[in-house]
DNA sequence: GGACGTGTGACAGTTGCGTGACAAACGTCC
DNA sequence: GGACGTTTGTCACGCAACTGTCACACGTCC
């Protein structure tokens, strides 16, 4: 759920953005003042601030300086004005987003999922980490499995089992579970299995005799060992 | 210095947006057309672009979706179209902001910076530098390839075909994937890629028999390595 | 010892991939 | 507009790799 700040000093505005927010799904709070609104955020950290120019005692821009002080918050200016030299000044105040009043909420939203998608970018791009077990070394989005450094030829069967055993690594995976989740069978041949932990042991297992990553759990099935 | 791709149809609009951007101490380029800007910035990577909604041909909407298929450029829309059906769904689409035309420059400049500090300080990984793989050697600004200094002949597609698997270095893509991203093919015979595998291989691969740079990855697809 | 669970080598059927041949589409030059 | 070379997409063949099955060997537990 993501959280919206709404720092606004008419109290009608303010608490029709809120409820309007709240139906497009965010969590909305807000704040009458630029200090009440710094206070809350410092306390409980919205995902996104929503700011109003024209506050009493601290305004819009100060409030934005300070905001940017402690925090990289997202922050989309919602002004009565609409005059470029306001734009300007919130922008490099650092405010992300200006839009003038009224707003439909279907844009503010909008606005606010398309800040947050740039905002969270690093996460969206969403590099797939390298899942490492001691010398052994799984790279999903290469297509690549490691061992010592060294490059080791999987075939696409051992690769997925071995991704599969690595999601869940330390934890035991029964034939039946494998064989659905790798196979996709939702019945067949259970020594199938072992084949392939066989296979992929003699590739990666220093001895395959005596298994330091893919384990046999009699009676269970096999796991990875963290 | 910081590039902008300006596409947009009229003419007139146009130039003057590129010319006041290069006031502003951008470096700014135009297109007519969405097919143009999709393929001039699939040569040279603008900073950003600014792209116009009511287009001939592939229009706005479009455009936008093409660009963010291959990109993660920061996008604004200018139109003249005020409409907040117009702005939710051109933010759906992946552009990051929505101004309304006729709009001073001034603005959109800070707008353009407040949205690149936004993207650079998120999506530092994402960058590649300059292409270079060992002895191989992409320039898409130049439209060439070189292998050990030597410049080598390849058509566009194979030209297509290797940006984009040098975009994402070292990660497998499925003939799937490159045939939408390099063909814009929805669906289509995979076999396809294979063939243009193979004589991009014959032109940069000292020994297409033992590839070292553009590798299968058997069951998944292919990959450059890094 | 017998039942059970697991490891592994052999084998045949299947799949995936590289490649050469070919024709259509495209671009260029006269 | 026609002739030429280049580029592109389709097809089919063949090899190499992979897959799943089976049988047998071995160890463990009752």
């Amino acid at each position: 759920m993501t959280s919206v700040l709404v720092i606004e000093d008419d109290d009608r505005i303010r608490l029709s953005l809120v409820l309007a927010l709240e139906d497009e799904g965010f969590t909305a709070q807000g704040a009458a003042t630029a200090e009440e609104g710094l206070l809350t955020q410092r306390r409980s950290r919205a995902d996104t601030v929503l700011v109003d120019l024209m506050l009493p005692g601290v305004d819009g821009f100060e409030c934005i300086r300070r905001l940017r002080h402690h925090d990289d918050v997202p922050i989309i200016v919602v002004s009565a004005r609409d005059d470029t030299h306001d734009v300007v000044a919130a922008l490099e105040a650092g405010a992300d987003d200006y839009v003038v009043k009224p707003v439909a909420v279907k844009e503010l939203s909008a606005r606010l999922r398309a800040l947050l998608r740039r905002a969270r970018g690093a996460v969206t791009v969403g590099r797939v980490p390298a899942l490492v077990f001691g010398d052994l070394d799984i790279r999903p989005e290469a297509g690549e499995v490691r061992v010592r450094g060294e490059l080791v030829n999987v075939t696409r069967t051992e690769f997925r089992l071995l991704c599969e055993l690595a999601e869940h690594a330390g934890r035991v995976l029964s034939r039946e579970q494998l064989l659905r989740r790798v196979w996709e069978y939702e019945v067949g041949d259970e020594r199938l299995v072992d084949v392939h932990v066989g296979r992929l042991r003699q590739k990666i297992e220093v001895d395959s005799a005596e298994p330091r990553h893919l384990v046999t759990v009699r009676g269970l099935g096999y796991k990875l060992q963290r």
